[in-house]
Formats: structure tokens, C-alpha cells, sequence
DNA sequence: ATCCCATGTGTACGAGTGTACGCATCGCCG
DNA sequence: CGGCGATGCGTACACTCGTACACATGGGAT
């Protein structure tokens, strides 16, 4: 790694990225609003990310990282002896307590890969790590449909606005580990 | 409703929308585009909708419509001894057979209530909707489940890129049903 | 010590956007 | 039949954006 004169300014960026993306949505990311938030000038976003695609891969890429160590530490943290239902229903309820916002930020991002092929590949880290995760617990095939039933959890409660139901969601991810 | 010079003008408007959503994403629809797909001024498109967000309300209910339409025939047409789970499965397949055009687009509008709040009514409607027809199959909770597996099947598809395996999502959506 | 280049900075330009507004046109209602 | 409001149309303005580019600077290689 080649040193800097300030060796921190891309990950500033990037924060400051996520932050944009949280306060105003990805429709709200640009160069411009960017480099305000991270308090350095335009020039510096551009050089560091020439396209707002790479700083999205990024932002995505950093988010991931972020709720995989949650993943780990609730995993870590889990009653070996509670079923895998119960441990990823505690999950979302810890993931949705803390207030709809970051849930929001990081679908947002997780979903901007429908239209941005550029960021599928990261998209399919982020599955198929999780996926590896669960598979200690459980074959293959059913940790990917516990992270669909999952996603489809999280996402009828953010698209419509109700309220996340932890019994509901333990019955169901029960019904798929079996 | 007032008779108007042009009467489909509106919904030329709300297609040429869909045409251009499908086309460029979210990101490219704005009222200028949306007037040169429909062959209709600028003036017009502000005229019938003033803000982008009334648009993409009303693309996103023809949509919803579109879909209903094919869910409501796949039930009239299928085995009425199949189970849920197969038809669902199968209902799948045929949305995807056609290329990942159409899902990529009806998703996209939905998946925008995320950001949107003015969206989350219209979303809402959809889920409840579909729910209430598939209720009719099995428990209101179990309906809510298949469609949030459907949902987070068809999300793994479009976002890393991958393959639908009905197979798969037949074994799964099997469970929930049971 | 010197030079090269990655890094940092400021500015300018053309393209595209939402919005507003004035005017034209036509159907309806009194 | 006369006017009035809904609808349609074209244009102009202020703003933001991505991009490009010229220049400054300092660290590391030689």
C-alpha cells in the first residue's frame, strides 16, 4: 500500500457515502454531496472514485462487512443448544430494534445491485458468505432459503411500513430448517 | 370523469413511464423522458402528474394490476389437485421464462417504496392482495410467508445474477405450505 | 539530491433537470 | 351563445451534476 498524505481520505469518503445514502438515499449520492460530507474538495472525490458505481461497491462491500460481524458475534453469542429458527428470528428483532434507518440504508444498497450489474458481485459475496455461515448448521440448499425467507421478512416490513414479528418470523424460519 | 381533448393521454403517459423505467431504471425517469417516449410535450407530463412520485405511484399500480392478472389465471389454469407450493413454483418459472426484463422492472418499482413512503400504501396493497388470494389456499400467516419466500427467491435471482431452480423453490416453498 | 508521479485542489463548461408561467384551445354549463 | 375552467403547449430560468483539466505538493525511488 502506497502512503498517503492523508492515508485515511478514502475511508472518509466512503463513510461519508453511507451517511449521504442513509440521510438522503442513493438518488441523493453525488460526487458533489459527498465530498461536503466528508469535508474535502471535489477533486478528491473524483480521483479516488472515478465512477459513483465504484463508490457504491465500496459502501456496499463495508456494509456487508458490518452485518457479517453481527452475524458472527449473535452466532457466537447464541445458546448452542437454541434452534437455528429461534437465533435468526433474535436477529432481526436486534437488527429492526435499533430503529428502521439502518435496515433502510443497507437494503438500499444491498438492492441497488438489481440495476447496477456492477455491484452483483458484491451482492453475491454477501450471499453466499452468509449462506457458508448457516451451512454449519444446516445443509446448503436450506441456508440459502433462510436467508430468502429472510430477505422477504425485511422486506414487507420496510416496503409496507408494518411492524416486524419476531413469533411470526421464528414459525416460519422453523418451518424451512425443520 | 372529465371528458379531455386527448382521454388516453394519462395512460399513455403511465406506459410510456413503465416503457422508460424498463429501459433506463428509476434513475432515468423524469419528465422529460417520460414526454419524449410518449410522444407528448413537456408541459403534459407535468401537467398530469406534478411530481415524479404521483408517476411512479400509478406505474406502480399498473404493474401490480399486470401481475394479479397472471396470478389470477395460473390459479384458474392450474391442476386444482396440485399443491400450492408446485403452482407457486411453476408461477415462478413462467415469470422468469420470458427473461429477467419484466422481473427486473416490476421489482424495481416495488422494491422503490423502500425510499419512498408516498410508494408503501401502493406496495401495501399489492402484498395484501395477494395474500388475501392465496388465503383462500391456506392460513393467512402461511400466505404471508410464501410470498415473502417468493419474494427474497426472486431477490437472489435478480441481484447476484443467478439462475431460477424452480426444483428448489418448489422443495422450499413446500415447507412453508406443508 | 533530484526527479517522477501519485495525490490533492480549484475551477470551468456543457448537459440535463424540476419548475413556473403565459398563452392557445376546446368542452361544458349557465 | 358566451364565458369559464380544464387541458394542452412551448419556453425560459435557476440549479445540480459529471467530467475534464491545469496546476500544486510532497514522498519515495534512483
Amino acid at each position: 500500500m502506497v502512503r498517503r498524505y492523508d492515508p485515511e481520505r478514502r475511508d472518509r469518503i466512503i463513510d461519508a457515502a453511507i451517511r449521504v445514502v442513509g440521510a438522503k438515499g442513493i438518488a441523493g449520492l453525488s460526487h458533489r454531496s459527498v465530498a461536503a460530507e466528508a469535508d474535502v474538495p471535489l477533486g478528491s472525490t473524483t480521483y479516488h472514485f472515478a465512477s459513483l458505481d465504484e463508490l457504491l461497491i465500496a459502501a456496499l462491500r463495508r456494509s456487508n462487512e458490518n452485518f457479517a460481524v453481527v452475524m458472527r458475534e449473535s452466532e457466537a453469542l447464541a445458546d448452542p443448544d437454541a434452534g437455528l429458527a429461534e437465533e435468526l428470528a433474535g436477529l432481526l428483532g436486534a437488527y429492526f430494534s435499533g430503529g428502521r434507518g439502518r435496515a433502510e440504508l443497507e437494503y438500499e444498497l444491498y438492492l441497488a445491485a438489481l440495476r447496477r450489474p456492477a455491484l452483483r458481485p458484491v451482492a453475491a459475496e454477501w450471499t453466499d458468505g452468509t449462506a457458508e455461515l448457516l451451512s454449519r448448521r444446516t445443509d446448503p440448499a436450506t441456508a440459502r432459503a433462510l436467508i430468502a425467507l429472510m430477505d422477504g421478512i425485511c422486506l414487507q416490513v420496510l416496503l409496507t411500513g408494518g411492524e416486524y414479528d419476531e413469533a411470526y418470523a421464528r414459525e416460519m424460519l422453523g418451518r424451512i430448517a425443520r
